[in-house]
DNA sequence: TCTGGGGTCCTAGGACCC
DNA sequence: TCTGGGGTCCTAGGACCC
């Protein structure tokens, strides 16, 4: 017998303005926004902010007054914080199914095919990441990966729900008109550019995607399109990703909190980032092929847009912060140039191979020839676990790192640094 | 003054081969 | 005058996700 498949998506409403209220009680209820890297755009708000209409991704210097108007709290965002929150509220989902896949910081799919009433599952779920964790989650319901994620989008939009909503048990009729409320943009994996392509051959929502034959979806747009709507029909094409595969590319970059327009500071951010992409490839267990450096300036200014990046290769492979930092500074004294105001430097690792299984290059040597390299990466590695990342740090990331961005209203790390513990007093 | 960061997948088109 | 065609591999760029 054919058992259908059955999908939770579980995720986490307003996930950082969430995370700082969990924290800070007397946040809750306020208008409240989350700061990317560098004090730049909303990225996340809660649902007061929300409601006023601070719109999401808006630069900072835009909405600045208008936040003042409301009264909101405005925070510069605090990943330490956001991951470890993200870790306990995936291991708790971990146990409600046989398998389940971490997509992104707040989000899971859980395999459930077989359980017997999945919304009575799912409001548990709800319940007890509220209570364990103080995190308001929404879960959607579905035969297929998408229909869930879709799902989760209704339970979202209409507060009746109660933060739950299952395609389920929805006869063909019902399923195609709740599919007809949602506009084709507002699909998983479709955006703005691919809904003005989709709407001039007339589907301008999920079910006239549902509907379109899939040969012209495949050659009009991909085999991507024709298999959304394969999903969104009912059919499942997409499984539960549960072994955590390793990354493909590992990228590090930031904006700087002034222009920089020196080389020495170049390259100081510049070793920074390719110490820290080192040090990722060690925890994945990789070794990378190439090394791809990008310096660009602000795309916004008004002087002429400058954007110059080189592909190093490494022989052999390698993960030693040392040789990754040495790449990088040559790249960025090859990419140089005078008199433009660079806002952001940015290195990437390219075909990542496990350390397991080493290539040994004819002419290069064998790539696992410096043990001792290996030794002292594993002892910075082990030193800045226990101590904090970047208590030791490579000479050639400078000292004191003027071109960091700004960080100006940043929360505690609450729950990873014993000395910023939230205190609790009693009366 | 001030506009994020880290990823994945797919396709088109050129290079190259026979 | 007439100047092939089909297959594969690779890369850059586009589009999307959170």
């Amino acid at each position: 017998m054919n058992t259908q498949r059955c999908f939770l998506q579980v995720d986490c409403n307003n996930f950082f303005a969430s995370c700082e209220t969990v924290f800070d009680p007397s946040l809750a209820g306020r208008p409240l926004v989350v700061l990317s890297n560098n004090d730049g755009c909303v990225i996340s708000r809660s649902a007061e902010a929300r409601r006023a209409g601070v719109p999401m991704g808006a630069p900072l210097f835009e909405v600045r007054d208008r936040l003042k108007r409301l009264g909101a709290v405005v925070m510069s965002s605090n990943y330490t914080l956001y991951g470890d929150m993200s870790n306990r509220v995936m291991a708790l989902l971990a146990h409600y199914a046989r398998s389940h896949e971490v997509y992104s910081v707040d989000e899971c799919f859980l395999d459930v095919t077989g359980e017997a009433d999945p919304v009575a599952l799912a409001r548990r779920i709800r319940d007890d990441v509220l209570r364990g964790l103080g995190l308001p989650v929404c879960v959607g319901i579905g035969p297929t990966k998408t229909l869930a994620k879709t799902a989760n989008r209704i339970a979202k939009g209409d507060p009746n729900l109660g933060g739950v909503f299952s395609f389920m048990d929805l006869s063909a009729t019902e399923r195609e008109a709740r599919l007809a409320e949602l506009a084709v943009e507002e699909v998983w994996g479709i955006n703005r550019r691919l809904g003005t392509r989709l709407r001039l051959v007339g589907i301008a929502d999920a079910a006239a995607l549902v509907r379109t034959d899939r040969d012209f979806l495949r050659r009009r747009f991909s085999v991507v399109m024709a298999r959304l709507a394969d999903e969104l029909s009912g059919v499942a094409c997409l499984d539960i990703d549960d072994v955590a595969s390793k990354k493909k590319m590992i990228l590090s970059s930031r904006s700087f909190g002034r222009k920089v327009t020196s080389l020495a500071e170049l390259q100081e951010a510049a070793a920074m980032h390719a110490a820290l992409v080192a040090e990722k490839l060690r925890t994945q267990r990789s070794h990378a092929g190439f090394l791809q450096v990008t310096i660009r300036s602000s795309p916004h200014a008004s002087e002429p847009y400058v954007r110059d990046s080189t592909t190093v290769g490494l022989l052999p492979v390698s993960n030693d912060s040392r040789r990754l930092i040495a790449a990088a500074r040559d790249a960025v004294a090859h990419l140089y140039r005078r008199h433009v105001r660079y806002a952001k430097v940015g290195v990437c690792a390219l075909e990542l191979s496990d350390v397991e299984h080493v290539q040994d290059d004819l002419f290069a040597g064998r790539a696992d020839a410096d043990a001792r390299g290996e030794r002292l990466m594993a002892a910075v590695d082990a030193i800045n676990r226990k101590f904090g990342r970047g208590k030791l740090k490579w000479a050639s990331e400078g000292a004191a790192q003027p071109w960091q961005g700004r960080r100006d209203n940043v929360s505690p790390r609450y729950t990873t640094h014993k000395d910023e513990l939230p205190i609790v007093k009693a009366n």
